[in-house]
DNA sequence: GCGCCGTTAAAACAAGTGTTTAATAGACTG
DNA sequence: CAGTCTATTAAACACTTGTTTTAACGGCGC
């Protein structure tokens, strides 16, 4: 069971440790930012300015988005001057840049895919997987930040960190894979085993994405029904089910045109 | 196979038979628009002011959604004012819902689902059902704009006409499910057979809403087997499989907690 | 002619947007 | 204390957004 619940005292701690190696975006002209990096010049307990907008943006940015979230809106829940925004991070998009790093940086650390031991039998760990999946993609207000905020770029990448998410989502569909591999006896092709791996997300996917028509096409008195634990229970026999009668169906292959 | 070309004289004719009904929104304040409805002042071919606003805001949105496109850049296409706008249609918004309801009305009109006779088998159903959604969704930039239109409505719901695009997916939905109780010996619960649906549909939509996953996790050398087609027939051997198989993994039912 | 009416045009409006300036306060150093 | 550097502020800037005003145009009946 994975614990969602986003504990804010931790990120900012996370935040600051983050910010060590970072904090040097290309277009930081302001007189911040790079430097002598002087230790917190206050000593309370008290988290600095970019901290706090840092943890502030990450909230907002991953329920609205890059342009639908303002700078000042940032400012005003962070307490700060819109121009702190430039003086530590030069623009609005390299703030962005930098709140998806440290979601990156926040998820590695506390919420990696669950990495079974190799004892369990494969159908449980797609269903783990499936499982672990759907409730990320489902949470939605109730996930951590960090999870919206990938998700959202899963879903339209920006340009800038188009290969940071790849780089993020890319061991996750590797051990999908390898599960996929477990379950067939003889090895499949690379697209076979590309296509059957996308045929489980999609099923996954879906309940998100396209979570407004299914809102629409299920009874209100059959919602019950659509539960998380049902979905991933569906969505895993499904999956088994092809995989099991795949070989009689090669026959198959070009019967259309 | 499907016409998916766009003619845009049709799309004008199509446009004005569809005002005459319809183009009193609620807030339109304007001088014109509601009353005695003059039929066209100028007796010449050229279309008249509103034709060409909607003739110029449906691909406008369609591509670029509603807060993506500004009424500044529609009338500059369009060749007229900014407050032509305002006179004809009140508002943006109800401009946007009348463009949505153009496309709705376009769609219904040229390009209904297939409605197969009865005497070709099931999966033969199934493989054209498949294939003509992901010609929809992959179609793009080539698709006409009321498909662009409906897909990203689709996707995400105004609150406006969340109603209008839910009656125009129901039917499609519908006769996925009339092919899948077709292949199914024994009926199955109501709630699986929606699951089963989405389990397809969801198989489709990921190529659109994943679509960006997809470029990032298939090697460039693969590409070229992910085409319409082989996609399709993937989706459908992989659901055929699952249907056939389904019976014996009944009792995995409460295999998990 | 004249006024009427539907239509269009240019401009202004008010409220945003991201970004930048110039000034200020507060430390620490010489 | 003066000087310098960091940090922060209020205000302005330049621009875009949707919307509205005001005036002008053009055909029409009288």
């Amino acid at each position: 069971m994975l614990r969602i619940a986003c504990n804010s005292t931790r990120t900012r701690k996370l935040a600051n440790e983050f910010e060590q190696g970072r904090h040097t975006s290309r277009k930081n002209r302001g007189r911040g930012g790079d430097g002598k990096m002087t230790i917190h010049p206050t000593t309370s307990g008290e988290p600095d300015t970019k901290t706090r907008i840092l943890d502030v943006a990450g909230p907002l940015f991953a329920r609205s988005g890059f342009t639908g979230t303002t700078v000042r809106e940032i400012c005003r829940a962070a307490g700060v001057n819109v121009a702190s925004i430039k003086y530590y991070f030069g623009d609005k998009e390299s703030l962005y840049l930098e709140t998806v790093r440290l979601a990156r940086a926040l998820r590695a650390d506390r919420y990696p895919f669950p990495d079974w031991s190799d004892d369990s039998p494969a159908e449980n760990k797609l269903f783990e997987f499936v499982s672990a999946l759907l409730r990320r993609l489902m949470a939605g207000q109730a996930a951590p930040w960090s999870v919206q905020l990938l998700m959202r770029e899963l879903m339209e990448p920006s340009e800038a960190c188009r290969t940071l998410v790849a780089a993020h989502f890319q061991p996750v569909f590797e051990s999908l894979l390898n599960i996929i591999d477990q379950l067939t006896p003889q090895p499949l092709s690379r697209s076979e085993r590309l296509k059957v791996g996308f045929s489980i997300i999609g099923q996954c996917l879906h309940y998100r994405f396209g979570r407004e028509v299914v809102a629409l096409l299920v009874p209100e008195k059959l919602k019950n029904e659509f539960g998380i634990e049902q979905l991933a229970s569906h969505i895993t026999q499904f999956t088994l089910a092809a995989l099991r009668a795949d070989v009689d169906l090669e026959s198959l292959q070009n019967n259309h045109s």
